[in-house]
DNA sequence: AGGCCTCGAGTTCC
DNA sequence: CTCGAGGCCT
């Protein structure tokens, strides 16, 4: 219908309560299909002028008759007012990373490698696809209609963005089926793309606001805004790549048909991508994207190839946190030459001297960069980096600074070589360096230190470990500099008067801290034996620690062998706790903290039953009744260990619902599957 | 003994 | 993210 015929239509009909809704629903699918023209498709089918009249009428209508307001209409996309903050998502299935290659070689020995996982002689055919510079988003659409949309996160745990995403207009917000899903799980990227990032910084310096350094991070920032409202005048744009959880439907047989299905639901996906046959194919495409990349209007830092059938997919699996059937081929990062201007030295929490150069500020990728970590001595004696030298600096994997190497043409006469200092620049004590070790410590302690003892509270007070809200490094610093706090149990014994005395520390700040001081005291064992910061102990070591012992005494009281017995754990990491626990200042540190009301659930290691004692479960799909982490703490309460992919080590697979690739690959090595009703039988009767 | 995998620790910038 | 090192499998 055209736009003249609407009207008079409109003109002729009286508002009668079942035309205007009748009218609103014409709106509704009238807006959607020029969205879907303009921002999927890219081919315009109205000026944007009438768009925005036809969607200024409908958000009168609406407004009007708020009964007509429906979770799918084009109106929800501006958004509402602001959230107080983002609420945390648990992915059903985790967004995992991807490894990467760089060079041919390394492109050739993944398809080896995949080769040689399916016994396959003949060429493998790989999915290939674009890799955006942007954000990685989990969009779940439940009977069609998009309900949540979550960040990738750490990949377990992502933040609520709906509202901001339901802003990005190219997103539908219903699927252009009558036959949906029951629940999808749709997996992309959020990005700018580089005219919409232009424009945005044009206007933010036409009003005087700072500039974003590239759209990656324009991209991030607008996702983050607590106000969708913003987000919404920022174009930003989605491309799907991937799938998590599916029910009430089947997966596609093949990668590329899973992006064909896509586009066909109106889901938007890159037309940039390809089916092509072994090495030789997917570097073909490499060499095609490299050649166009410019004048692409997104930016990109690299390309992905996956195996297509999803039947060899499921045959590779994975290895730790990536699937072993897909490598990103990234093209070189971005490098630039700078000078150095000085080798620093950090001290950290176990009194480890990191070399850092100091460089003059130069722009990599977007970013000013002034300072590389040079790991250890022997690295910068490896890249022979002096100070005054030229160097070439990147940004590993596009985030951390690194030298790559010195420009040796163009050293100067007056080179300085750097010397790993033979005294603590913190604290003056003796720095030692063990015969086989790369990295030189401080002897000082945690006692005559500085460094390590800041470090060592930070570590107390971080997120992981007693997760004190509002300690960070500003406040831990003055702490310690003004004497106020030497040891974690100090933390516990401050006032509202010693915090009031601080720079940029008001009363109700003050209060503050004090409340999740006080928050911090319930907590639990693994946490509080992390938080002690002993050598070797990590998050996880922390747990196994915990889960062996079940209570503080009774690793406290553990022989060296009983230290041994726990899982994980060989001599060199038994020894340092044994050695932490025999010092008399640990110990007392220990018993103030639990004496200022630290305290935690003890368990008897031994209590109830340990059907799954020494046991390894893998748990995959959805469960009819639990949610996967009861699932993961009965098992864990049984004395068992959760972990995430399939191994010869695996004892059960307790899978669920469109169960994936780690079911296929229990088949494969034949480790018993159990459904939820066996695995329950299992907890009670280890028979 | 050698190789793989996981964990720990340190790091940058905004 | 990267490196180094500890633990365990082959």
């Amino acid at each position: 219908m055209s736009r003249d015929a609407l009207f008079t239509k409109l003109g002729q009909q009286a508002p009668g309560a079942s035309d205007w809704r009748g009218r609103a629903e014409w709106l509704r699918s009238e807006l959607n299909r020029h969205a879907h023209a303009y921002y999927v498709l890219d081919q315009p089918t109205i000026p944007d002028a009438e768009y925005d009249a036809l969607f200024a009428e409908l958000q009168a209508l609406e407004s009007e008759h708020p009964e007509l307001a429906s979770a799918d209409s084009p109106t929800q996309r501006v958004g509402g007012t602001p959230l107080p903050e983002f609420r945390q998502v648990q992915h059903d299935v985790p967004m995992l990373s991807i490894n990467n290659g760089f060079s041919e070689e390394d492109i050739e020995s993944f398809d080896r490698r995949v080769r040689e996982g399916l016994g396959s002689d003949s060429a493998v055919e790989y999915a290939c696809e674009l890799k955006f510079d942007g954000l990685a988003i989990n969009l779940r659409y439940e009977r069609g209609v998009l309900v949540q949309a979550a960040t990738r996160g750490d990949g377990t745990t992502g933040e609520d963005v709906t509202a901001n995403i339901r802003t990005v207009r190219s997103i539908p917000l219903r699927l252009q089926t009558n036959d949906p899903p029951l629940l999808i799980d749709v997996r992309g990227e959020v990005l700018m793309f580089k005219a919409d990032f232009a424009r945005l910084n044009q206007r933010q310096r036409e009003v005087g606001h700072k500039e974003f350094a590239n759209p990656r991070n324009a991209a991030a920032g607008s996702l983050r805004q607590l106000d969708s409202r913003i987000t919404a005048q920022r174009h930003l744009r989605f491309f799907a790549y991937g799938i998590g959880r599916l029910e009430g439907g089947d997966f596609p047989p093949r990668h590329s048909a899973l992006l064909d299905w896509y586009r066909a639901l109106g889901i938007p996906v890159c037309d940039e991508r390809a089916v092509a046959r072994g090495a030789a194919g997917v570097l073909g495409f490499f060499a095609d994207i490299g050649r166009r990349r410019t004048a692409l209007p997104y930016e990109i830092d690299g390309v992905v190839y996956k195996v297509d059938r999803v039947a060899q997919q499921q045959a590779l699996g994975f290895v730790s946190r990536a699937p072993r059937f897909a490598l990103a081929h990234k093209f070189p990062a971005e490098e630039a030459t700078t000078t150095v201007l000085d080798i620093g030295v950090q001290v950290g929490r176990t009194g480890a001297l990191t070399p850092v150069a100091r460089l003059a500020p130069v722009s990599v990728g977007g970013v000013t960069v002034t300072n590389a970590t040079l790991h250890n001595e022997d690295e910068v004696r490896r890249k022979d980096v002096r100070i005054g030298d030229n160097v070439i600096v990147r940004r590993a994997g596009d985030v951390i600074p690194e030298v790559v190497a010195v420009v040796p043409e163009r050293r100067p006469p007056d080179v300085r070589q750097f010397e790993m200092p033979v005294a603590c620049p913190v604290c003056g004590s003796p720095i030692t360096r063990p015969e086989e070790e790369a990295v030189a410590r401080c002897s000082g302690g945690w006692i005559k230190c500085a460094a390590q003892r800041k470090g060592g509270l930070l570590h107390f007070v971080s997120r992981r470990a007693m997760d004190i809200e509002g300690l960070g490094e500003q406040l831990v610093e003055q702490l310690v500099d003004r004497g106020l706090v030497t040891t974690p149990a100090d933390f516990y014994k401050l006032g509202l008067v010693m915090l009031s005395e601080l720079d940029r520390m008001a009363e109700k700040s003050a209060q503050n801290v004090l409340k999740a001081i006080e928050k911090s005291k319930s907590t639990t064992l693994a946490r509080f034996i992390y938080a002690l910061g002993i050598r070797h102990v990590g998050e996880s070591t922390a747990k196994a620690l915990a889960r062996h012992f079940g209570m503080l005494d009774a690793m406290l009281e553990a022989s060296e062998a009983e230290v041994l017995a726990v899982d994980d754990i060989g001599p060199v990491v038994a020894h340092s706790i044994l050695s932490f626990l025999s010092d008399p200042l640990n110990r007392e540190l220990i018993e103030q903290l639990r004496a200022s009301g630290v305290h935690w659930e003890e368990n008897v290691p031994e209590r109830g039953n340990q059907a799954l004692a020494g046991k390894t479960i893998v748990l995959t799909g959805t469960l009819p009744t639990l949610k996967r982490d009861e699932a993961a703490a009965m098992v864990e309460a049984a004395g068992g260990k959760v972990t995430g992919s399939v191994s010869k080590k695996t004892s059960y697979v307790v899978a669920g619902d469109d169960a994936g690739s780690k079911l296929a690959k229990a088949q494969e090595l034949g480790i018993p599957i159990l459904d939820e009703t066996e695995f329950l039988t299992l907890l009670e009767s280890p028979e």
